[in-house]
DNA sequence: TGGCAGGGGTTGA
DNA sequence: TCAACCCCTGCC
């Protein structure tokens, strides 16, 4: 089985940056589903990617450190959002108990800030995928079609890389039907029809107007890539989990709520930081003991179409 | 052990 | 609005 774990040893001669930060969780960050190219090793350090600089970070006591060849200071800060003014961040957040539940349950849960395009083919990989299946396509897609910048490490393949394969070549990486999206998508950026250095100079709306003439590119996906690759903190994505917590916690009783309608609930009520707060309720629901029953029970009150709508 | 339902979504009719 | 799309996992 391919993993996304490559050579630690490869990378512990680089340099190390470090800074003081208690309050940021690495594991949960990494963990909870907004980059599929970071795995925990087994000393407990993870191992990934900050743009094309294979690298190991780790926390203690309060600091943290990323070590890569050739990494600056500054795109480790870039990357990991180090500078964001996280205690103001978290005041931006409405008062409820819900939100309350999730931040006691990952303190420090944070957004990273991830390249565009890698961002972009990783959701359009996911769709009705689990996040281990997501992160076994991705080291597959580095290992076809990547460049090997250390030995077991390969960079995330340009969208030229991609659009100049056969899509028969991305099937054979377990894309399943998802390959004809990516191909498509990477042809697009190859041709110029969207580019995506563009979209990070307009304003939000316009940017996703952009990312939806994407093909393989919902409301969802063009969310998630505004969020963890423009930095866009205000938007909120919407997949199955976060609308089951949406149409349990906060409309309660009521039947037929349209996803469109939780879609602008969440804009307005979730404030300028609700791409923040969508991670906390996602990585709530997801991994928190005391979410177990409200997991059951959704799974159960699930209806029966395929498509989690 | 094998069969089958279902999964972090989008497309196109 | 809904079936179809691939493939893998987990449950019965």
């Amino acid at each position: 089985m391919i993993t996304a774990i490559p050579a630690v040893h490869q990378v512990r001669s680089g340099e190390i940056v470090s800074r003081f930060i208690p309050d940021y969780n690495l594991a949960a960050t990494l963990d909870s589903g907004q980059t599929f190219s970071w795995s925990r090793a087994e000393d407990g350090r993870w191992c990934g990617w900050v743009g094309e600089t294979p690298c190991v970070a780790w926390q203690e006591g309060g600091r943290f450190f990323v070590q890569g060849r050739g990494l600056t200071e500054e795109a480790a800060a870039h990357y990991f959002q180090w500078n964001l003014a996280w205690p103001e961040t978290l005041a931006s957040f409405p008062q409820d108990e819900w939100i309350a539940r999730a931040r006691a349950h990952a303190p420090g849960l944070r957004l990273l800030r991830q390249d565009p395009w890698e961002t972009l083919a990783g959701f359009i990989c996911s769709s009705v995928k689990q996040i281990v299946q997501i992160q076994q396509i991705n080291a597959e897609l580095r290992r076809r079609f990547g460049r090997e910048a250390a030995p077991g490490w390969w960079t995330f393949p340009s969208a030229g890389g991609l659009a100049a394969a056969a899509e028969a070549d991305l099937r054979a990486c377990r894309l399943g039907f998802r390959a004809r999206h990516l191909h498509r998508a990477a042809r697009q950026i190859v041709d110029g029809e969207v580019c995506l250095e563009k979209i990070g100079l307009l304003p939000t709306e316009a940017a996703r107007a952009e990312l939806l003439r994407l093909a393989g590119v919902g409301e969802k996906i063009a969310d998630c890539v505004l969020l963890f690759a423009y930095g866009r903190g205000e938007v909120f994505p919407v997949d199955v989990w976060v609308e089951r917590i949406l149409r349990r916690l906060y409309f309660p009783g009521r039947r037929g709520v349209a996803v469109q309608r939780l879609r602008r609930f969440a804009r307005t009520h979730f404030g300028p930081s609700g791409g923040h707060v969508q991670q906390f309720l996602f990585h709530w629901i997801r991994t928190a003991p005391e979410a177990e029953t409200l997991r059951k029970t959704e799974r159960k009150a699930k209806k029966p179409a395929r498509s989690g709508r």
